[in-house]
DNA sequence: TTGTTGACCCGTC
DNA sequence: CGACGGGCCAACA
């Protein structure tokens, strides 16, 4: 019963565990469906990151769980997105974020990263 | 209504 | 690393 959401409340949720995303950070799609309480469901945040338009939003912090960056190599997007991920301190290196990775599973989160 | 298409993810091999 | 199959789901033809 918390999975089908209305398609409001589930944007707002997304949207807001994106604005939660600490500076410096980044996340990946699925876990931003987690945090947001719509496990499964990271096509439906890339979806709302191709129609957003708040100039607001971080977007740029949201990777694949890889740690590559989704969009495109080449697009302007992604120049933006590389840009604006230096810009706050991480390397960027053939489309991939070095140094922080994106927590993938609710495991990294609790255990932490593997040493 | 069925078929495709995405800024996706994950386990398995 | 990569390929494959399955999941997920809203929008569009």
């Amino acid at each position: 019963m918390l999975n089908p959401m209305d398609p409001d409340v589930a944007a707002k949720r997304i949207f807001a565990a994106i604005r939660a995303i600490p500076k410096g950070e980044v996340a990946g799609y699925g876990e931003v469906a987690r945090r947001a309480g719509l496990p499964g469901r990271a096509r439906l945040v890339a979806r709302l990151l191709s129609q957003n338009d708040d100039p607001k939003l971080p977007w740029h912090r949201v990777l694949r769980s890889d740690g590559r960056i989704a969009l495109p190599e080449g697009s302007k997007g992604y120049r933006e997105q590389c840009q604006r991920l230096r810009a706050e301190g991480l390397r960027v290196e053939g489309g991939r974020v070095i140094g922080v990775r994106a927590a993938a599973t609710l495991d990294s989160q609790i255990w932490g990263p593997p040493d």
